[in-house]
DNA sequence: TTGACTTCTTGTCATAGGGCAAGCGCTGGT
DNA sequence: ACCAGCGCTTGCCCTATGACAAGAAGTCAA
């Protein structure tokens, strides 16, 4: 069973309808460093994970990469300014490893979202819940410190530091790499 | 022309199905301190605001109230987790003044945002922005200066200023009502 | 092997902002 | 008129984090 089974197992999509929705997606294939999206490009496509890791992040105003998301198996890395506004992005996507994935394109979400209610039903219940894990990030600088955010994310995805430099995740807590180290520091002594 | 109709114009919707979405609301008016939405209750409704200043906020692991968003004359109040997953918020929204506005409840929006085309385009283009300013905001937190931040919200929604208590502005950007004091401060010699 | 890079750590110093407590001016109730 | 409470400011001191620069360690290629 592939990852967009699995996937659509949480929808209340009937077998023809599950088999239409698959249909409709492409399977595709990214190196490490590729670009999946890139700042000034128009997002045509959502992309769902099978393997690999993948960030998200802008530049500021000073120039300095944000690292805004990151994304492993079973998540849907998207755009959701350039997707659903059809304007241009101002985010970068990339690999940071080789990854695999199934991508839908705007045209075919369209035609799936107006037509199927059991599509529209999940890929709304998605953005929801996409809405309320980015409100959650949003309360957490707010109230947390930069360690309790770190530990935070070691509990919830332990692969992504793992996986990503430690650079990168140091924007997406907040901080600077410097300040990471320390903090790792901090915790790893008894 | 009342608020309504001033919102979907920025709709695709025909004189007929306009017709059908503006019957579904409810005209509704809130007195100032009311509570719109409270901890542990599941918000059924959501609300356009026709005049007044409302606050949404969450409480933090400290018993500290953070707010989370302001709503003013033309926004969509709305506890997008709640609401839109059926389950009971952990958010509270209250009225800084006497309010006045049109809700519409999540059987009635559901009739709508299946039933018709341009509603749901609509209702998504509306959840979409929510999303990105919701990011705009979370990115604000990392890159900007509380100072920043201050100006941001001087210059974009001054009115917000004006009308809410120094310490609800504060916590919204992140920082004590000490902090904020001193900002403005800062800011005020030239 | 050597050199160029990248990643991560560490030191030093500077600064934004927090915690706490006091004070001051309004406002509303009695 | 008086008190209580709220909203805002301010002073003092402290901590978390930033900026910058210098390593240390690992990786890759010639």
């Amino acid at each position: 069973m592939n990852i967009l089974q699995q996937l659509f197992q949480e929808s209340e999509l009937h077998p023809t309808e599950l088999e239409r929705v698959l249909e409709a997606y492409q399977f595709c294939r990214l190196d490490k460093g590729d670009y999946w999206l890139a700042e000034g490009q128009q997002a045509n496509h959502i992309f769902v994970l099978e393997s690999g890791l993948m960030r998200a992040y802008a530049i500021d105003q000073k120039g300095k990469e944000i690292t805004t998301n990151f994304y492993g198996r079973g998540q849907i890395a998207i755009e959701v300014n350039s997707f659903f506004l059809r304007m241009p992005t101002s985010e970068n996507i990339h690999a940071l490893s080789d990854c695999t994935g199934w991508q839908l394109d705007f045209e075919a979400f369209q035609q799936l979202f107006h037509g199927l209610e059991n599509f529209r039903e999940f890929a709304r219940g998605r953005l929801v819940r996409k809405f309320v894990r980015l409100k959650g990030r949003s309360l957490s600088m707010i109230t947390d410190s930069a360690q309790e955010r770190y530990l935070q994310l070691l509990r919830g995805h332990p692969q992504i530091l793992q996986e990503a430099p430690l650079k990168y995740v140091a924007s997406f807590l907040g901080v600077t790499d410097s300040s990471l180290s320390r903090i790792r520091k901090e915790i790893a002594r008894p």
